[in-house]
RNA sequence: GGGCUCGUGGCGCAAUGGCAGCGCAAACGACUCUUAAUCGUAAGGUUGUGGGUUCAAGUCCCACCGAGCCCA
């Protein structure tokens, strides 16, 4: 029994529709029935319905009279008096039912009189067609099994504002079909990847998400609090460094599709937390992995969409293999006219950043600089899918040096839409080097780089025990989804995307 | 962090600085093959919050809260 304060409580806010509603609650379980319901075995969906009507005549589904019990929530209501039409909603799909009082019952017709748009019900009935075609299941049984306390939004332009759409995502899925229809591919496409990985003998690994040195990537950290042990924690910002301890490890073939956590703003293309495929594949290089990379976003595209060729926003995308491979300094050549390859010092090159009016921070060296032209006067023009080589090394801490210009690392990127979509190297498993590379992020952090990369020294212990040579690569999913569902926010690919606090 | 745009019944939208309206949903009534069903009747609002200008503010100004887009 409620309490005086729960009801105050819980009416307090409660307009004149859902007054009505409550009391329409009230009416049904004064009539014997549970406003609730229990479980309800369905022997059909709303998809299967439709297909057993496909192609067949009303008077051949008449002949088979063909019984289904089917459950779903009432988004449409066409009552007529002694009967009525509705369209019940199921995972599936929407299909019509057809009640009328006379088959019904009376008793059961006055239950049924009390249900609105938005109420759960259970029917069972046989298949038939109206005579406009439309397959419908004719109810003889009829079970509530949820009222609906709130109203449904209108139901021809459904729920259009943004704000309630992803604060109140379950509306939003109720009412707007494309919505689900986006996060059912999204499903798919992350059950794609694994199954692709996990037909080449990649095994799916999970490494922790709360670190003592948040490593792997250049990114502010959410920090937290271990009270046990009375320790600082960070939530990671990548997976790279324990992956590659296992194949240290021996693991030879790894990956984690997992949820990262950066410290940063938000955007159409970035959420605080977000999913990141990593994937470690000793004994290649970056060759390998800008194959494999090729090769499997190009067979979830086909998996998902049906072909390689794709709109995003209204481009045509190409994701046919194999994609363009350029290097970086050749890229803002084609861009820019500037040569990158020819030796410079770090002042030439802050006087070309000064010309060319690209931003320019105190700790910026060469590196940095080519990186800003890149991303300053390349990036955005990358639209067919291209793989961008030979990164600075003052930006890549964590990969091989290239041997003939160790000014160079031998990473990738790879660019679609004017966007990253995945981040390779072959993998530095020097650990000398590697430790003098953390030293260099340690002084960049000095020099004001809060970004910069911390020591791990455990890390370093790993790699003095031998890495073999390795390919890597990390995908942002959220992006991969974002392209192959043709949906230009990030929000729209999340189902709970980050807000602010109401 | 900066710029622009927006916030009006449960939902979708109107309203030259001059009586806050329409549609859907909901209420009451009619209707046993409807398709955003239809027809009739009646109801629902402190216009995000707080200040200001004005005879008069949903509308103009300021601040704050929230959202979207663009930029950093």
């Amino acid at each position: 029994m409620l309490n005086d304060n729960q009801t105050t409580a819980d009416q307090h806010d409660e307009n004149e529709v859902e007054r009505v509603r409550r009391a329409k609650m009230e009416q049904i379980a004064a009539l014997g029935v549970s406003p609730w319901g229990a479980k309800f075995e369905r022997s059909h969906t709303a998809k299967d319905i439709l297909e057993l009507g496909e192609n067949r005549s009303k008077e051949e589904l008449d002949e088979l009279a063909i019984h289904a019990t089917i459950a779903g929530r009432i988004m449409l209501l066409r009552d007529q008096g002694k009967a009525a039409f509705a369209h019940l909603q199921d995972m599936t799909g929407r299909i019509q039912i057809y009640i009328r009082q006379d088959i019904i019952g009376e008793d059961a017709y006055k239950v049924w009189k009390l249900l609105e748009m938005g109420d759960i019900v259970g029917a069972t009935g046989t298949i038939f067609k109206t005579k406009t075609g439309e397959t419908t299941l004719k109810v003889v049984g009829l079970t509530l099994l949820t009222k609906a306390l709130k109203p449904l939004p209108e139901k021809y332009h459904g729920l259009t504002d943004v704000e309630v759409r992803y604060r109140q995502r379950y509306v939003d899925l109720i009412v707007n079909p494309e919505v689900r229809d986006t996060f059912i591919k999204r499903s798919k496409i992350v059950q794609g990847v694994r199954r692709w990985l996990d037909e080449r003998g990649f095994l799916e690994v999970e490494t922790p998400t709360m670190h003592v040195i948040p490593g792997g990537a250049a990114a502010r950290p959410f920090s937290t609090h271990h009270n046990a042990l009375d320790m600082q924690l960070y939530m990671r910002i990548a997976i790279e460094l324990h992956l590659k301890r296992l194949i240290v490890g021996g693991l030879e073939k790894v990956y984690e599709v997992g949820r990262v956590y950066r410290n940063e703003g938000v955007s159409t293309r970035h959420n605080p937390e977000f999913s990141l495929l990593e994937l470690y594949w000793a004994y290649t290089d970056l060759r390998d992995i800008m194959d494999l990379t090729e090769g499997l976003i190009a067979s979830v595209c086909q998996e998902v969409n049906g072909s390689t060729k794709i709109q995003y926003q209204g481009t045509a995308i190409d994701l046919t293999p194999s994609w363009r491979r350029v290097s970086m300094v050749e890229a803002i050549r084609e861009v820019v006219r500037i040569d990158f390859s020819a030796q410079m010092s770090d002042e030439e090159a802050r006087e070309l950043a000064r010309q060319h009016k690209v931003k320019l921070e105190n700790h910026y060296t060469f590196g940095h600089i080519v990186n800003e032209f890149f991303e300053t006067f390349v990036e955005g023009t990358l639209v067919q899918p291209t793989f961008i080589f030979g990164h600075p090394i003052e930006i890549s801490p964590l990969a091989k040096k290239n041997p003939d210009d160790p000014r160079f690392t031998d990473r990738f990127e790879l660019f679609i839409v004017g966007r990253e979509h995945a981040n390779a190297f072959s993998e530095l498993n020097d650990p000398i080097d590697q430790r003098e590379r953390f030293e260099k992020q340690l002084a960049e952090k000095e020099a004001g780089n809060d970004e910069a990369q911390e020591m791990d020294e455990d890390f370093i212990n790993a790699l003095m025990y031998g890495m073999p040579p390795t390919g890597g690569l990390g995908i942002g999913m959220d992006r991969l989804i974002m392209l192959l569902t043709d949906q230009p926010s990030i929000r729209d690919v999340l189902l709970f995307p980050h807000m602010r606090h109401q």
